[in-house]
Parts: structure tokens; sequence; C-alpha cells
DNA sequence: AAGCATCACGAAAACGTTTTCGTGTTAAAA
DNA sequence: TTTTAACACGAAAACGTTTTCGTGATGCTT
């Protein structure tokens, strides 16, 4: 078991100095062809390669960008980070992974391990406890501090950096627009409590969708879940809270979920209830996830483009950290979300 | 924008020596406590915290470890980072993620990039065309450059190290067991081609059950497909290839399939061709995806407790960097796989 | 008053690089 | 022969820590 070889043991051995041997190295004018040769060929027949870590601390640069999200075990958010770390790679960036599991403290936490020197920059999505607590005050002292941070999809306009969201509004409106269209009048929405941003912008998209159709805005049919609660394992719990949602609206003939849980449980409790999907009821979700191509029947769907916007976020970053001169120009870059119809919709 | 402040700083302000400064900060008896008081006041002032690449490398040991995994958009894989982070988190390490993309090349340039100073040590589960190409020089070199690596899931006979697999063998041939006793006397197998360990073992498995049970072993009843081909973009294809086992047996009266997008396609396919599952075709997938959960009719599946062999494989390896002394006892745990029954079995 | 601990602190090395600047040697120019 | 320029290399600083060792000042013991 040898180490790891250094500059200084090839000095030592080849009898040169430490600068020579990093010259000869990296091929500099300075030294002669004879001595590059000779220190070359050890380097390589010994296999050199600098140290990370001594070159991130010479340069005060790591080349490692920080992603903290709140869950990992997500097909969104996977898939995001898919996108984050094939463009870092390719721009020679390592990616090291944080997971706030929807916990503040924890974010916290994890920001503050990465930011003494760890990494360069954040890229980072807000975890619900944060939003609801709207305590953002570690994402100013990092920024202050010279870090810069790229937020995507759960985002805060109180904090100036660069974003990559998803057009929630939009998106949400073409696909109620499409249910619209398909036939349906009573468009039910089952959507999260409003402090979570894209569940406030998703359901403003369905408003305007109906306002726009000259429907009437029933309140009885919006279904605000608790998102606290974790209905992938309470999923009786779930089916429950649509169970009586459909009972108590015998006229429903189109459901708007926010994501694939509920839009899938919908579907699955319409189906129990005796209603065919799509003749009786049709359903739309919000996802980039894998439910929606494989049950049935599939479930047509807003798609995100998660790992776009893993690619954006990243670019975003790092054109930022390469680039000192542009100063606090941040943008906000918006993914445009596409309507996929599979056969829950006619 | 005030960067982050330095030992060096501080001794300026406070007008001692660095020294001073780093003692006081930790307590040092060697320090007076005015001298102490002061320090750590000043210091709690301007925030700070000790450069993680100085000290990574002063002491050698970045309290990071590297985990290089086929891709992340796959719920086994990313349940295991969760397990990996969790204890990882817990034990004062960081995580950094390395995609090979099932690609040779990439797992070598990622550990390359790695091995350099970044990390202490690495967890991988090989990328497919490594294990066709049957070439591990990249970890051999890795060892023995002292930086451990712990195995998971894809692992291998050559290389000396810990590892962490599920019982392959066992989870397969309960699940048949399961089949046959349920009444099956014809159960398929759809599985991968050999090279991939895991699909092997399970076919081994299949095979121990059949013969317990003393049932023939029909060749025409496996099938084994090559899975270069991304199914999950070409669904059509894998649906053909499941519909042909069908048509030429009809006797089929079980499925055993090494993963949950074969188990669930079959699954489809048979209903298509006007099978009931369960009353006439049972199904098992072996898997830890959302997938089975949710498909109608759900779908019994072989659990591997993914996010437990991340733990696993974590607390090896920090256990290991952590304890010099023990040398070389390498071990192999077994991680209990569990047959989880929901509707596509009587 | 001389010797000796104890105290409180600083200098310097070390981790592994890169880079600036200085310097001794050789060859060309005056 | 002397001056100058080019050449080839080394010393040292810097990045931000921690730690060992040395040292001047003080107070105590005889």
């Amino acid at each position: 078991m040898k180490r790891k070889i250094t500059l200084k043991q090839i000095a030592k051995e080849l009898d040169v100095s430490i600068s020579t041997v990093s010259k000869a190295l990296r091929n500099s004018v300075e030294i002669s062809e004879d001595t590059k040769q000779k220190v070359q060929a050890f380097a390589k027949l010994y296999n050199y390669r600098p140290n990370n870590i001594a070159l991130s601390l010479k340069n005060r640069k790591t080349n490692t960008i920080g992603i903290i999200i709140p869950e990992i075990v997500h097909h969104f958010f996977s898939k995001v980070i898919r996108g984050v770390e094939l463009v870092a790679n390719q721009r020679g960036y390592n990616v090291i992974v944080g997971l706030s599991n929807e916990s503040f403290a924890k974010e916290v936490i994890n920001m503050e391990m990465l930011a003494n020197g760890s990494i360069d920059g954040f890229i980072i999505s807000l975890s619900k406890e944060t939003l609801r607590q709207q305590d953002y005050h570690h994402f100013n002292e990092t920024i202050n501090q010279g870090m810069p941070i790229v937020m995507f999809d759960r985002v805060v306009n109180e904090i100036q950096c660069d974003k990559v969201i998803v057009d929630d509004f939009e998106g949400a409106k073409n696909a109620v627009d499409k249910l619209v269209n398909n036939g349906c009048n009573n468009v039910a929405l089952i959507t999260t409590k409003d402090y979570v941003s894209v569940g406030r912008l998703r359901t403003q998209g369905y408003i305007e969708s109906l306002k726009n159709h000259n429907l009437e805005l029933k309140s009885e049919l919006i279904l605000k879940l608790d998102d606290n609660i974790d209905y992938e394992v309470n999923l009786d719990a779930l089916e429950k809270e649509i169970q009586q949602l459909f009972k108590a609206n015998k006229t429903i003939d189109g459901i708007f979920a926010v994501n694939e849980l509920y839009a899938l449980t919908a579907m699955r409790v319409a189906s129990r209830l005796g209603f065919n999907v799509p003749n009786d009821i049709q359903v739309v979700g919000f996802t980039d996830g894998v439910l929606s191509k494989h049950s049935t029947p599939s479930l047509s769907t807003v798609s995100q483009h998660a790992q776009l916007m893993g690619e954006k976020a990243a670019t975003l970053l790092i054109d930022r950290l390469e680039n000192d001169d542009d100063y606090e120009n941040y943008q906000t870059q918006i993914i445009a979300s596409e309507l996929i119809e599979r056969e829950s919709t006619k």
C-alpha cells in the first residue's frame, strides 16, 4: 500500500526542486527539454495526480458545488440531480449532496457544513419547514460571504439570487384548459396548503382557467391537503379525504391534482366508486414521476422537465462562479412545462 | 460582501499571534482566561468557522465519502443514497455523488476525479459495462493507494473489500416458493442476461425452488432479456417479448420477474391477453420501487431494504476509516430480503 | 539575591500546490 | 576582455489550519 505520490517526493527522487517538478509537469518554458522529459516520465510511471485539496486551498476554489434538496427518494429531485451532475461534470465540477429532509434545522446545518470552504456555490430547493417559517437568514448570510446560490422549484422572492422555476401557473392553467375543452364542467382541484409556493401558483392557474372559461369557482371543489402528513405511508387517510370530496360533489367530471400521488389516488378512488376514467371523470396530474406512465389507466400529466431544470441551475451557478465581472444581475429562468396526454383524459 | 474571516485576520485585529488565536478557540490551557474570552467573543461576533479545506489538507482527511452509482433516477439507488447520507451526516461526513451512467469510462473518470484527495473512501455499485468487461483495475489501484472501497448490490468476487449485498438467491427462492405453494405449476422467469450478478443469482434461486418442489425446469419458461436496451423508453419492445412468452406457453400460471418493470409489464400484458391477476396468473417482482405499491393490482415483491444497505455500507466504510488497526479483515454483509405480499398473489 | 518553576504567548513547520522573483551559468555581443 | 542577454533552475511565499517547541516575564523558593 503505497500512498499517493507528491511533488516533493518526485523532487527528492530526481534531485531537483519542487518548483522545477511543478513547472516541468505544466510544460513551462523555463524548464529544459531534458528535465521536462525526465520529470514527466517519472510522474507518469508513478501515476502522479495533483492533490485536489491542496489545489483548492491554493486557488481558493474547490470546483465542487453543493446541492441541497428536501428529499432524494423522489423522481423529480433525483432527475434534477442528474441534470446538475451532467453539466457539473462536463465543466469539471463535482457535486456534493445534502438532504434537508424537509427540515429547517437540517437545511441550515447542511449549508453551514458545506459553506466553510467545501464548495464554491449552492443549488437548493427549500424545505417545507423553511417555507412555513419564512426564516431565510442562512441564505442571506451565505450570499453575503460571497457564495452564490441558485434556487430551483421551491424558491422565494425575499432572496436575491438566480432562480430556475417551472411555469406552475401556466402549466396548471393549460391542464385545466384541457379538461374544460374536453367537456368537463365541474373540475375539482386537489392541492396543498398555500405556503408551498408551487402549490399556490398551481392553484392560481386553476382559478385563472376557470375564469377564462366563464366557469364558476366553487370552493367546495377545492381540496387543500395538509402536506405535512406523509400520505405515501398514510395512503388510507388520503383516500378518505378524496372519497369525501367525491361523495360531497356528485357532479365532478374532472380532476386536476398538483402532484402525482394525489392524482393517482383520485383515479383509484374514482374507479372504486364506480366511475370510469376517462369517460366519467378525466384526471390530470402535475409531476415528473414514474407512476403516471405505468398506471392503469396511464395518467395525463404536466411534465416539469426536471433534468432540464437541474442543467439550467448548474449552468447558471457555474457561469456566475466563473465570471466575477457580471455583478448581481440575477436572473430567473422559467422552464416551460408540457402537458403529456395519456389515457386518463379523452 | 465580506469574505469569510480567518485566523490570521482575527490575530491581526486582536494583535496576537495566529497560534494564540487557534489555541484560544480550542480552549487550550496555554492561554490566559482573559485572552481566551477576548478571542472567543471576537470569533463569535464575526461568526468564525475553520476552513474545511485547510483542515483537510492538514489532517490528510476530508471527512467526505464518495458514492458512485450507475444511475440516480432509480428508486433503489436513491434510497441507498438516503441511507448513506443518513449515517454519514450523523458521523460528521459529507457525501459526494458520482454517476457512472452504466458506463465503464465514466466510472473510471469519476473515481479518478475523486480519488485525488477529495474523499476518504468509496461506496460503489458497479456499472453494467464494468461487469461485462470485467475490468477492475481501477478498484485495485484505488485500494492500493490506501483508499477503502465498499461495494454494494452489484459486487464482484475478484476485488477484496467490504461488501453489502442482498440475499438475491434466497429472495428469489422464497418468491418462487410462494408462487408454487399458492398452486402455480408453471412459473415463468423473466430475467436479464447472466453477467449482471444479481440477475444470475436470482435465476439460480428460481431454479433451486423448482428443484426443491420437484418441478421440471423448462427452459422455454425462462425469458432472458438484454438489459442494454432501456426498456423504460422502449416499453413496446418489452411488451412484445413478454407477449411472445405468454403466447408460446399457454400454461403459465405464475411469473417471477427480477425487477419491477418486467413484473409490471408482465401483469399488463397478461391482463391484455385476458388473464386475471392473481386468479389466472400470479406475479412477483424483485425491487424496492414505487410502482409496485401503486399499480392495479398492486404487485407482490421482494423488498431489498435499499436504505438499510446504504446505512450498512456507510457504517462499514466509516468504521474502516476510523480504525486503522483492523487490517484487511474484509466482511460481506448480507441484507435479508423480505417478501411483501400484495394483490398480485393469492 | 540567585535559582527555578510556571505562565502566556509566539515562531515555525507541516499538509501539497503554484507562482513570483532572484541567481548562477553559459553564450553571444561589443 | 568585458558586458549583456538568455537560459535553467531554486527559494520562498501563499492558501488556512494545528501543533510542537522555544522563550521572555513573572513569582516563588532557598
